[in-house]
DNA sequence: ACTGACTCGTAC
DNA sequence: GACGTACGAGTCAGTT
């Protein structure tokens, strides 16, 4: 079966009325009508071997041909443009084979293919909805489904006679009959006169267009006259509408096998398009049964028939038992205490995940030496492979305790993290429903990192919790791997994403050195600053208020201070420092109110809120999340020291409590312009690549190009314009939002970023092609193929839009930088470790990771973090590592 | 007492 | 409305 996509698409189209829609108003309806077909073929036709042939953007030969080929014809509108990524990605989750080339048209891939698939002796149903397709019917062997203008539903079957009952002409002579008629949806104008009764007549009357032009003479007069004016133009259409039967197309019939439908995605489509017809639920379930797969109605509820390990002597000889297999070792966690955190209450290993079988391990028993020894012998690197949702925790618990984890095979949080970034939360739960046909039994909840929200408890009710979310892991293990697999995320989960778990939950345990009584000092003294302040702001204001509040403050300033609104924020006049920079001079109360905010920023935050971090241990150990940025970056919480500030004086000084242990030092290192020198690579601008080789200031070289002056010449004002623009444009920011940063009108900003753009035309080139792809494929992916989707592109308001636009363009930016980075700590925590060195990666932001170095290491442990950094991906420009030593991080930044 | 929306501000 | 990605402090209004 080879299916025009593009065609049925159209048809689904202006089939199915735009009232089809989702809660937001993002409308669905031909991604609604083609998979409704697609569900009818494949329930009623049951093909073996089946493609989804689309269009490309790019023109073909047709184009060259005739320049104005589909000239008249309406664009695509934008409502069905927008959802062709959509079908697109239908299509892959029910594992059908998708095919373009470029160059080419749907048509003249199913040609090829059906003459491929004939010569091997196959049938062929070509479905399609573009008449010119009847060329290729041929009996017994081809078959054509034709949609009728309203034919979601009816599909009609096509041989030889029905072509000929339908259009006068037989399939074979169907090209030459179109030639004389002509196609005004391909804008290809016929004889005048002739119609589609006239043009088959002539046709079958002399065989041949040639036969035709041969007895034109025995025309009337005025067909005679047309005929001859329009030989040309017909013999033109000969050659456009015959379809190309010799594709240079490297895939033949034989490839295009019918996978088993992805019921997982199919149901997380239906389920983002909001699809609820329970008509085609039905349909749909009855597919997905067909191939063996889940259907919704025979969800199961997951129970583990538990075996509790009741002696030390069996848990060794369980764990020596477990370690004896390859194949993946299901396994969760029961936590003991409240914050779900503390200590292992327990551990559940699946023993049979078809009966259910799970063994337990009370966490007493882990205390037993001996069973502690085999647990880590099951645990060491090269041993069993392991699958468990949320590993990193349990890392961070096992590692104190010298058991390492050095076998990670899969974590399902991760792995869904990798299949969909733009989710918010990754529950077992959630994930067992939607990609297995299991569910945990109700009222079995469970938290972010897959552990127990839970207050306490038997142990017995802790184990059979646990026993289910190791059974939830084990069941879904495969399909998640299957659907790493599809989309060609396994390569970035296996080698960069589960190494990197055990590197981040090493530096969590590392934690970092805070000097708490340099803390405390610089928190009181802050403390103070505020005080006074505050007594300040109250005598410019006339009374005492809550300065923390900005309703109060609004009233304040604008109600009773009289001065002049700036902004608006959803509930009222905005009181933020940009506002209130506007209004310097105007009263004394607005320099006293932004040096507060300063101050008691970086009292609240960084003074008290740090202070309530640091363990017992004098150092504060963050959690690094790998499953939040949708970007692909880490975020850093509990507490957030990626955001430690280092702009003011003032606030670096915080810095300074942050310390390396006795006897060590720290090495920062860090990447250069790293987004800047991604935006040259994705870009391949010359120009900005040329800045870079250049070694001179990228920004000072920057505002050369761009004003076109001597880099000697540039001025602080060009300087400090050009490193806004670079900044902004991995934002997709525009001229208003430049102009804000600049304080120049918006006029202005547009004439700089219009200058840019022309000194750097790639750039531009490359972040419309960005948006353009995006919107096409409904995701965006970064070279290492993270992937991230965008439904905010086809929303039907602008402003939803327009954020897509700007999150697409950056998450290519931002997602290469981040995965460079990851594969450098990754590089750089196995370099360190296997160099044997005492020197260990603490903790990492963004671009910059932080080594605690033993000074005696020095010169190798530079050497190995410099190798690692500049060495984790090439570029098209060098990468290039800033390095610094220091007694803290703020001595070490340089 | 808890929760979520909102505003604001810090980092890269 | 206008610059992407985060986290968190604090206020406030509504709910338990």
């Amino acid at each position: 079966m080879l299916i025009d996509g593009n065609s049925l698409a159209y048809r689904a189209f202006f089939a199915v009325p735009q009232t089809i829609q989702t809660a937001s108003g993002q409308i669905t309806n031909a991604v609604y009508g083609f998979t409704s077909m697609l569900l009818n073929l494949l329930r009623e036709h049951k093909p073996d071997n089946i493609a989804v042939l689309f269009d490309r953007p790019e023109p073909t030969f047709r184009h060259a041909r005739i320049e104005t080929y589909k000239g008249n014809r309406e664009k695509a509108p934008e409502v069905l443009h927008e959802q062709m990524g959509l079908v697109r990605e239908m299509v892959e989750a029910f594992r059908i084979p998708v095919v373009d080339l470029a160059g080419y048209e749907a048509d003249d891939l199913i040609a090829t293919l059906t003459d491929r698939a004939v010569e091997d002796g196959d049938h062929v149903v070509i479905v399609s909805g573009d008449r010119d397709i009847f060329q290729l019917v041929r009996d017994p062997d081809v078959r054509v489904l034709y949609t009728n203008v309203r034919g979601v539903s009816e599909l009609k079957d096509f041989d030889e006679a029905g072509i000929f009952e339908k259009t006068g002409v037989v399939p074979s002579d169907y090209v030459e009959y179109a030639a004389l008629r002509g196609d005004s949806s391909d804008n290809l104008p016929g004889v005048p006169g002739v119609g589609e009764k006239t043009a088959a007549k002539l046709i079958n009357a002399y065989g041949s267009i040639d036969g035709v032009f041969e007895h034109a003479a025995e025309q009337t007069p005025k067909l005679r006259a047309n005929l001859a004016d329009h030989e040309e133009q017909v013999r033109l259409n000969v050659e456009v509408m015959r379809l190309v039967r010799d594709v240079p197309l490297d895939v033949t019939p034989d490839d295009l096998q019918r996978g088993a439908p992805d019921a997982g995605e199919i149901k997380r489509l239906f389920g983002l398009l909001e699809f609820r017809n329970e008509n085609m639920h039905d349909r749909l379930n009855e597919v997905l049964a067909e191939s063996g797969q889940s259907t919704s109605s025979d969800t199961q509820a997951l129970e583990a028939e538990l075996d509790e390990v009741p002696s030390a002597a069996d848990a060794v000889k369980l764990l020596e038992q477990l370690g004896t297999s390859t194949e993946p070792l299901a396994l969760a966690i029961a936590w003991a205490g409240a914050d779900g955190r503390s200590s292992i209450e327990g551990i559940a290993f699946v023993t049979g995940a078809s009966t259910g079988e799970v063994a337990y391990l009370r966490g007493a028993l882990i205390d037993d030496g001996e069973v502690e020894h085999a647990l880590a012998s099951l645990f060491e690197a090269g041993g069993r492979p392991l699958a468990v949702h949320g590993a990193k925790p349990l890392m961070r618990a096992l590692l104190p305790r010298g058991i390492d984890f050095g076998t990670l095979k899969l974590d399902t949080m991760l792995a869904a993290y990798l299949l969909d970034p733009a989710e918010s939360r990754y529950l077992l739960e959630e994930l067992l429903q939607k990609y297995t046909h299991y569910k945990l039994p109700d009222g079995d909840d469970d938290v972010a990192d897959g552990q127990l929200d839970f207050g306490g408890g038997s142990t017995s009710t802790l184990a059979r919790r646990a026993g289910r979310q190791a059974l939830a892991v084990a069941h879904l293990a495969g399909p998640l791997l299957d659907a790493l697999d599809a989309r060609r995320l396994r390569t970035l989960n296996d080698t960069i994403e589960v190494p990197l778990v055990r590197v981040l939950a090493r530096m969590e345990v590392a934690g970092i050195g805070v000097d708490v009584d340099a803390l405390s000092e610089l928190n009181d003294q802050m403390a103070d600053e505020c005080e006074a302040l505050t007594k300040q702001i109250w005598a410019d204001a006339g009374e005492q208020f809550n300065v923390n509040s900005t309703p109060k403050l609004r009233e304040i300033l604008f109600e009773q201070l009289g001065l002049k609104p700036q902004k608006k924020t959803k509930t009222g006049y905005s009181t933020d420092a940009a506002s209130l920079e506007k209004l310097v001079g105007e009263h004394p109360i607005i320099e006293h109110l932004l040096r507060y905010r300063e101050v008691e920023k970086l009292r609240s935050t960084y003074g008290t809120g740090l202070l309530a971090e640091v363990g017992d241990d004098s150092r504060i150990h963050a959690t690094f999340n790998q499953t939040v940025a949708r970007t692909g970056r880490l975020s850093s919480d509990a507490p957030n020291l990626h955001n430690i500030p280092v702009r003011t004086d003032q606030g670096r000084s915080f810095r300074k409590a942050f310390v390396p242990a006795e006897g060590f030092e720290f090495l920062v290192a860090d990447y250069n312009q790293i987004e800047l020198r991604c935006i040259a690579h994705l870009a391949e601008d010359p120009g900005l690549i040329h800045a870079f080789e250049s070694g001179e200031d990228i920004h000072r070289a920057t505002a050369a190009r761009l004003f076109g002056v001597q880099p000697g010449d540039v001025t602080i004002e060009q300087r400090s314009k050009a490193k806004m623009v670079s900044y902004g444009l991995a934002y997709g920011m525009e001229a208003f939002g430049l102009g804000q940063r600049l304080n120049i009108p918006t006029s202005e900003a547009q004439v700089v970023l219009d200058a840019y753009f022309e000194a750097f035309p790639a750039v531009r080139d490359y972040m419309s092609s960005v948006v353009e792809e995006a919107r096409a494929k409904g995701y965006t992916e970064t070279l290492f193929g993270r992937r991230r989707q965008i439904p905010e592109l086809a929303s039907s308001r602008w402003q939803v839009r327009q954020a897509g636009e700007r999150q697409a363009k950056n998450a290519g930016i931002q997602g290469l930088a981040a995965d460079i980075f990851k594969v450098a700590l990754v590089n750089l925590d196995a370099a360190l470790e296997s160099g044997g060195f005492r020197s260990q990666l603490i903790l990492q932001v963004h671009d910059e990771v932080i080594v605690e170095l033993d000074p005696a290491e020095r010169a190798p442990v530079t050497e190995v973090t410099l190798h690692a950094m500049s060495t984790a991906f090439e570029l098209r420009v060098p990468l290039e590592v800033n390095l610094s030593y220091g007694e803290s991080w703020a001595a070490a930044k340089s």
